[in-house]
DNA sequence: TTCTTTAATATGTACATACATAATAGTAAT
DNA sequence: ATTACTATTATGTATGTACATATTAAAGAA
């Protein structure tokens, strides 16, 4: 394309502020006179900009204008993945395995969790997953069966919950905590680890509106690492 | 506003994904057919799906169409603060302790990381966060003094390698890894905590270019867990 | 001075239009 | 059948224009 595009202005702003040309807090010209500027009008300085806020780099105000952040905010966007993909995107093996599966009344910490009564009719499923045979994951569940009647029969021998839950569920939000736990005995030998090696942990709570729907404990091998790029 | 808005058709859509109206996978009408239905131009129907493809809600391709994500992907974004900031919005004092400072030959595992060749000059640099005298987070961060010579005198008894290096370093992005260690002897007299506890742990390497310009170890107290929003 | 009203201004967005681009499906040439 | 070309199609984006909205600054009234 021969005109100016949207990403042409976000990588010479980008540049300005990168080479300190702007320096933080500096308020930038404003969308007219960089559309002059750049050749370009300012519907296209406009998305430039706003694509810039959203990843953090600016702050737009009406009438005030624009400036550069003054903490370069370290915004990460990190993918929360099927299991079984992230295992076969390493070009490893995938095995699930169900441990133990059970109707139980929740202890108090889940319930409190799910902001629910105490006492609540529920799914627990632990489960493991490996990769090349190594122990991956436990994953530790806990299905609000009041909110997902339906899952009253189901069995997840054969696929994993954490899958059939995401393609089957409709939820509107979620909480995501990233942790760490040292590794008591039975975690210990199901991930092939001794005891009180320390794991990662990611704690999820899925929601439809103001109705828990699913709450998971994650626990990583030994040395497993998340990453991402900012 | 009395005409549709792009927020308008995203969340009557975000809604029919949601009901499961139109189901994972599924392709949805192109935009010249929900504009029209939606009683508005395309480039309005273009902006609601474009955000929600970003938002990891939808898959678009061109020609192919728009159709429902199959794993209505856990896309987190994740703050990654200043930590004096992070502390302080909990209304707690903050207290930072320079525990170490040092200019020396970085080990290989360092310069493996930096991608740089082994026994480069860095400065190394040890300290501990506090909150309301808390032992919060200890900061093992090694600076590559070959790319930044201007820190050469620069002590960071009073202020935090964090907060000055984001301040006053521009960089073009970042590597960050989540994981989990257990303490050691020292890591665990630093932070009042006990020998092997699990510590949550964060692991940056900020670049410019083709260039590392520091790489910092964060080690949070036990307990400690990182939360965000789906 | 202090409060209220009004004007000015930068960003936000809706539209019609035009053309660009990627990917597919179909057609023709080998 | 295989390859090369072509048409089609859905998304992607640039433009001029118009108006909306939030926020600040200035002017006026108390």
């Amino acid at each position: 394309m021969s005109r100016t595009s949207w990403q042409d202005v976000m990588s010479e702003v980008e540049r300005r502020i990168y080479t300190r040309q702007w320096h933080p807090g500096q308020l930038i010209p404003n969308e007219s006179d960089l559309a002059s500027e750049f050749g370009c009008a300012r519907v296209t300085v406009n998305r430039a900009l706003r694509t810039l806020a959203e990843a953090g780099l600016l702050d737009r105000r009406r009438k005030a204008g624009t400036s550069v952040a003054l903490h370069p905010v370290g915004k990460a966007t990190l993918q929360i993945p099927v299991i079984r993909k992230e295992i076969e995107a390493q070009d490893k093996r995938y095995d699930y395995h169900l441990l133990r599966e059970e109707n139980a009344l929740a202890p108090a910490a889940i319930c409190h969790r799910f902001q629910a009564e105490p006492n609540q009719k529920m799914r627990h499923v632990i489960s493991r997953h490996c990769a090349d045979g190594v122990p991956y994951v436990i994953e530790d569940r806990w299905i609000n069966l009041t909110a997902l009647p339906h899952l009253e029969g189901v069995s997840f021998a054969a696929i994993s919950a954490n899958e059939w839950l995401l393609q089957n569920t409709p939820f509107t939000h979620g909480d995501i905590g990233f942790g760490a736990t040292n590794a008591n005995a039975i975690e210990a030998t199901t991930l092939n680890a001794t005891k009180g090696a320390a794991l990662f942990t990611v704690e999820r709570t899925t929601w439809d509106h103001q109705t828990a729907l699913t709450s998971v404990k994650l626990l990583f091998h030994p040395g497993y690492q998340m990453n991402t790029k900012v």
